[in-house]
DNA sequence: TCTTGCACCTCTAGTCGCTAGAGGATGTAG
DNA sequence: CTACATCCTCTAGCGACTAGAGGTGCAAGA
């Protein structure tokens, strides 16, 4: 069983090597075994993990359900309602979030068009956002 | 001229008293006069500054952004170059959220679907998670 | 063997845009 | 005059890192 360094965990998981210490520092990694000198010496299930994390982040889950998600994959007898509801809350959390950047790029849009590339007291960005009622979509 | 209170400033502007209170300190709202006892005493114009940041920040420019858009606001004679600027990476931001938002979402939906929920070894929730291989849009 | 130089270590502080709370002063209505 | 709301300043906290200081370990080339 060769060594495998923090540098090499962080390029075989795609998370940097500060993250990954900041990572075991809240207990989301268990803490790996170290070398004489001091150093990491992490296992292949730990560059797992890490992927796991780092996946499960740029789908946009927080840390604390990142949490709950690695205790259930760490014990798969247990039912999945809870990662199945995880997972669901995320879901609605995301179409709402393409709702509201939706009214927004509508009101970009109607900003960026309206401007003639003059003076700012002609200018319909300036004029859009000190005034709120000249908003195409209130729901913002 | 009668005096406006912080607490009447954050209900007309819709900005929170802590808030506003925030913004002075960065130097984003110039420090208002003061009433015998200490107390901010705001103006009309002061009103609108705050709405004007309180609708950008609602479409989700950063404060430095504001800070420029603001700089533009108060001098109406110059060249509406940079807010039109602003604006369009704004929109270019907003536009690239939405379309990774959208890949995260099918990603979600994928994932959800295929929860039989059962027990956590047949989940396909995490095990999604666990392989970014198995995801069908690979941008996010 | 020595040295170069990169990768590693810990620790603290900073990022952004607020928000919460402590502990006290002021202002207003009854 | 007494409540009580609102105001004041100051510090610390949030999430999820990121940056930097100051030092140690380790492998490869001269």
């Amino acid at each position: 069983m060769k060594k495998i360094t923090i540098g090499e965990a962080a390029r075989k998981s795609g998370v940097k090597v500060p993250t990954v210490r900041y990572y075991e520092s809240i207990g989301l990694l268990v803490a790996p075994s170290r070398s004489e000198g001091n150093q990491r010496s992490f296992e292949p299930a730990d560059i797992s993990r890490l992927a796991f994390i780092r996946h499960a982040r740029e789908l946009g889950f927080e840390i604390e359900a990142i949490r709950t998600l690695l205790t259930l994959q760490d014990d798969p007898h247990q039912s999945c309602a809870s990662a199945d509801a995880i997972a669901k809350a995320r879901l609605i959390e995301v179409e709402q979030r393409i709702r509201s950047l939706m009214a927004l790029k509508a009101e970009l849009e109607t900003m960026v068009e309206g401007c003639g590339h003059g003076r700012v007291d002609q200018c319909r960005v300036i004029e859009v956002l000190a005034d709120h009622g000249q908003c195409t979509h209130p729901h913002h």
